[in-house]
DNA sequence: CGGCGCCTTGAATAATATCAACGATAGTGG
DNA sequence: CCACTATCGTTGATATTATTCAAGGCGCCG
């Protein structure tokens, strides 16, 4: 509770010098069909550029757009109604978010780090899906990426302990996050990844504190984390 | 650990009486272009009668069929390396597995009761989605519902209490289950429903029995549940 | 340099897991 | 058909883990 509450509106100094912008728009729209590009669906969308701290989709609201992620990262939130928050997923160059959202988005997206986009509309999209067997395949593979990522959470979130987690979160953003001098840079702060995990920020901390202590891992910077010994953090993660 | 262990292997007395059997072949193989179909799938499968405790597909193994379900239920399970283990999802009739599973399966399908699938060749399954804008269109969706169904467990695992959790999971197998004279009847164990919401045998009996105390259900046997207070129980589940 | 978030750490509390025993139930074999 | 037995489910006592509450420190930005 105390998680949620505090970190449900970051009060970032938000001057209005950093506002959503399109970008880029892109050429006129083509009746979707003797595609060259690699999905076709390029030339659908219209790029942006958004703040930290920004509001990009909002639970709750019609869900008539698709995003893909070109740069910075993003956080999927989900909240229950006394305000507990669950970060489904974050988001970082390549990912989309949208795709699965029927009607209404389920989910929040929102900026964690300065970043860009491309926003498609929705039946757009579906109507390249129906029309492209590329696209349409293409499409479906990321779906099971989902799928299948998400699968592995529940796993994470049902069986296993707070230092398994934190090591797979660790060994997870390790493949990719950006890294700053051989270090993890993580774009998220404390809250974000006890939302992500199912814990509190007290226990983040504390964890990753211990792994410090044993001599796992280096915090050079609460946000940078240096890998001191991978094949015991992977010991400890509890998977293989 | 208890549980997993426990539960890993159903000693079930499984007399030869019930082998997994091809119960019908379809009709030749048709180059699967003028559908008439629901989905044009059909013909491309094989339907099998498998009884309880049965493994229809093991984690490990190269994933080469997706399944239908026809009738009675299944559990969708993980293991970790030391044996906990997960229940990530229960199947019933007109459930898919394997659509996501790519390589070799990550997850095991077991028979919960004796139940019957249609089994579907991975590649001609590919095939017609290639081929096939209806099939391919209708798939993609059945992936956005799981994938919203696991976001969905994904919020309740990190963040929900043990009562929670049974009033959530009570309230979706009202949804989904057979009735037995206003009975619902869990056709799973206590063992796959701590593995499925992430507790132990023990919470899932105490809680159940604290809802019966509140005279919130009532549980004329250990595998049915009748609902005696269903906006309470609602309320408890902590969404919307 | 000052203030505000964010992070860390400590101590007490609460929730759930674990260990253990008993009870209920259903399927088996006599 | 009944009694037996294995499995499953319930309940209690205790242990463990993570949360909650509280305070202080660090770092960053203005």
């Amino acid at each position: 509770m105390t998680t949620a509450l505090a970190s449900k509106q970051l009060p970032l100094r938000m001057k209005a010098s950093f506002p959503i912008a399109v970008v880029a728009k892109a050429k006129a729209p083509s009746p979707a069909s003797a595609d060259k590009q690699a999905t076709g669906l390029d030339e659908l969308g219209t790029a942006h550029v958004v703040p930290r701290g920004k509001t990009v989709a909002e639970e709750g609201t019609p869900a008539e757009y698709v995003f893909k992620i070109v740069s910075g990262a993003f956080r999927v939130v989900r909240l229950l109604p006394d305000g507990r928050r669950s970060v489904i997923d974050f988001l970082l160059p390549g990912d989309y978010f949208g795709l699965a959202e029927n009607g209404t988005y389920s989910h929040s997206l929102e900026v964690i780090s300065d970043a860009s986009f491309i926003r498609y509309p929705k039946g757009q999209l579906r109507h390249l899906l129906d029309s492209d067997p590329r696209a349409s395949r293409r499409f479906f593979n990321l779906m099971c990426e989902q799928l299948s990522a998400a699968q592995g959470r529940l796993l994470m979130l049902s069986r296993k302990s707070a230092v398994e987690r934190i090591a797979s979160f660790i060994l997870a953003m390790a493949d990719r996050s950006q890294r700053k001098n051989g270090a993890i840079k993580l774009p998220m702060n404390r809250a974000d990844v006890a939302d992500y995990l199912g814990l509190t920020i007290e226990t983040v901390s504390r964890t990753l504190s211990q792994l410090r202590a044993d001599k796992v891992i280096e915090l050079p910077t609460a946000c940078q984390i240096v890998l001191r010994d991978r094949d015991r953090l992977a010991a400890i993660s509890g998977d293989n």
